[in-house]
DNA sequence: CTCCTTTTTCGTACGTCCTACGGATAAAGA
DNA sequence: TCTTTATCCGTAGGACGTACGAAAAAGGAG
C-alpha cells in the first residue's frame, strides 16, 4: 500500500545502511553488484531523465537480464531511495571554518549536486530515505551551528529550515539551467512563447503588481539569474537570522 | 519528449487561460466537462493519493468511459497542471493589512492548502504551471512587498526566496501530518522503528553532532512539531531580511 | 567424475496504465 | 430525411514493473 512512490521504509532502511555481503563462494558468480546497479541508474537518470530510467534499460546497460536486478534489489523505489543518498554522499563536507562559511559551502555543494543530478529535483523533498547521505549532511549542519551556542532544539529549527530552503532553491536554479534539454525547447523558443504570453495571453488590469514589477525591470535578468539572487537573498536572511536569535541568547 | 512528467506547455498554457467554450447546441449533448473532471480528479488525488488517481479511476467516479476524458483534456500530465493551479486558486488572498501580516497570511494559507491537497508535494515545485493560480499568488506577494519601497528586482528575488521556502516548508508539514495516511503505519508502529533505529543501526560515534543534539533534546518534539518551529523560524529570518534591507535601501 | 547444495541469471507472463483510432450516437439545422 | 457537428467510448497496442520458476554456474562431498 504504497502511495507516496516510495518502498517499504523498512526494507530501504536495511539497505541503505546494509554492510557488504560477504559472498561464500558458492553460487552462481554475480554479473552485476548492488553498487553497480546503483551507479548504472544514476548515469541513465542524469543523461535522459527519471523517466527514461526504466528497469529494463538499466538492465540493458548493464548487459544483463532485467529480471537479474531483483535478486540485487527489491524493487524501483527502493533503488530510487538508494540513487538519492547515492547522491548526497557526494557531497564534499569537510567540518572547517567558521560555522556560516560552512553552511554556504553546503548550499552551494548542494547546488552543484543538483546540477549533476537534476532528478533530484523530483524525488528529494520530503519523506527523504534516512540514510548515511543524508545523516552525513545534518550532522554537518548541526555540527557548525553548535558554534552559535544555541539551544539544541533552535539549533534543529534552523537546520531544518536551512535544509528546506537550500532544497527547494538548489531545484528551482537546476530547473532554469537544465530547462533547454528538459522542454527540448530551445532558449529562443522560449523567449517568443514569453513573448507571446506576455502579448497575448496577460492581463495587466487582473495582476497590477506583475504589470508595474514587470515595467520597472522585475524581470529583466534571466530566469536562471533571477533564481541566483533568490537563492543568496533567502540564504542571507536564514543565516542572519540564525546570528540574531544566537546574539540574544548569548 | 517529455521527461519531466509535464506535458506540452503551450497546450497546458492555452487551457489554463481558456475562456469557457460556447457550445453552438448542435452536436452530442456532452457528459462531462472540463470543470468537472479536475474538481473529480482533485477528490481522487485527495483521498487515494496521487498515484491512485488513474484515467479509469477518474472516468469511473464521473460514470463515463475512460476515453471520454480525452474529448475535453488532452492527456493526464496537462490534468495535472490544471489540478495544481485550481487548488493555486483556493487560496484566499485578500491584499488588506501590513506587507508583513499579508505575507505570514499567505503562508498559513498555504499550508492549509497542503493540508487539504496533499498531493501538491509531489508536482509543485520548479517549472509551475503559469496559470491564473500562480499568478494571483505572485500578485499578491509583489503587491505586498511594493509596500517596502525596495526596487523591483529585490522585490522579485524576496519573493521568489519565499515562495520557494513556503512551498517547501508547507511541504513537509503537509508530510507529516498525513504520513501515517501514507505510510500506512501507525503512529505507535513509526516510534518504534525509531526507537530500533536508534538502538541498532545509529552509530553515535560517526555522527557526533546528531548524537549530541539527540541527548540536548533536540529531537524531542514530534517529527510535526519540529516542521512546524522550522517553519516558523524560516519565514521569520526571510521577512527580518526584507525588513533590514528595507531600511538600508529607504 | 558425479551428485548435491547454493546462488545468481533471466525468459515468460500478467496486471496496470496511458492513449491512438475510429465507429457509434445524439443533437441542430437544411 | 439527410447532413453537419460534437461528443461518447470500446478496442487495441505499447510501455512498464515485477511474480514465478526453470536453467545455469559455481563449490564441496563422496
Amino acid at each position: 500500500m504504497d502511495r507516496s512512490g516510495r518502498g517499504d521504509p523498512g526494507e530501504t532502511l536495511n539497505l541503505l545502511w546494509r554492510t557488504p555481503r560477504v559472498r561464500s563462494g558458492r553460487g552462481r558468480p554475480p554479473k552485476v553488484s548492488f553498487d553497480k546497479i546503483i551507479v548504472a541508474a544514476m548515469a541513465l537518470a542524469d543523461r535522459d531523465g527519471l523517466d527514461a530510467m526504466t528497469m529494463d534499460r538499466i538492465a540493458d546497460s548493464l548487459d544483463v537480464g532485467t529480471m537479474t536486478l531483483y535478486t540485487h534489489v527489491p524493487g524501483k523505489a527502493e533503488l530510487t531511495d538508494l540513487m538519492v543518498d547515492h547522491a548526497w554522499r557526494e557531497l564534499d563536507l569537510a567540518p572547517e571554518g567558521p560555522w556560516r562559511e560552512r553552511i554556504e559551502r553546503y548550499a552551494r555543494q548542494n547546488v552543484a549536486l543538483h546540477e549533476r543530478h537534476p532528478w533530484l529535483r523530483q524525488v528529494s523533498t520530503a519523506r527523504p530515505p534516512l540514510g548515511p547521505g543524508l545523516f552525513a549532511r545534518n550532522d554537518f549542519l548541526l555540527s557548525a551551528l553548535f558554534e552559535t551556542g544555541l539551544t539544541a532544539a533552535e539549533i534543529s529549527a534552523a537546520s531544518d529550515s536551512i535544509i528546506t530552503f537550500v532544497d527547494g532553491a538548489s531545484a528551482t536554479l537546476a530547473e532554469h539551467s537544465h530547462a533547454e534539454r528538459i522542454s527540448g525547447q530551445s532558449d529562443e523558443d522560449w523567449w517568443d512563447d514569453r513573448r507571446v504570453f506576455w502579448e497575448n495571453i496577460f492581463d495587466p488590469a487582473r495582476y497590477p503588481a506583475i504589470e508595474r514589477t514587470w515595467n520597472d525591470g522585475g524581470f529583466d535578468r534571466s530566469p536562471a539569474e533571477a533564481a541566483a539572487k533568490a537563492f543568496d537573498f533567502g540564504l542571507r536572511s536564514l543565516l542572519d537570522g540564525i546570528e540574531v536569535m544566537a546574539r540574544r541568547s548569548g
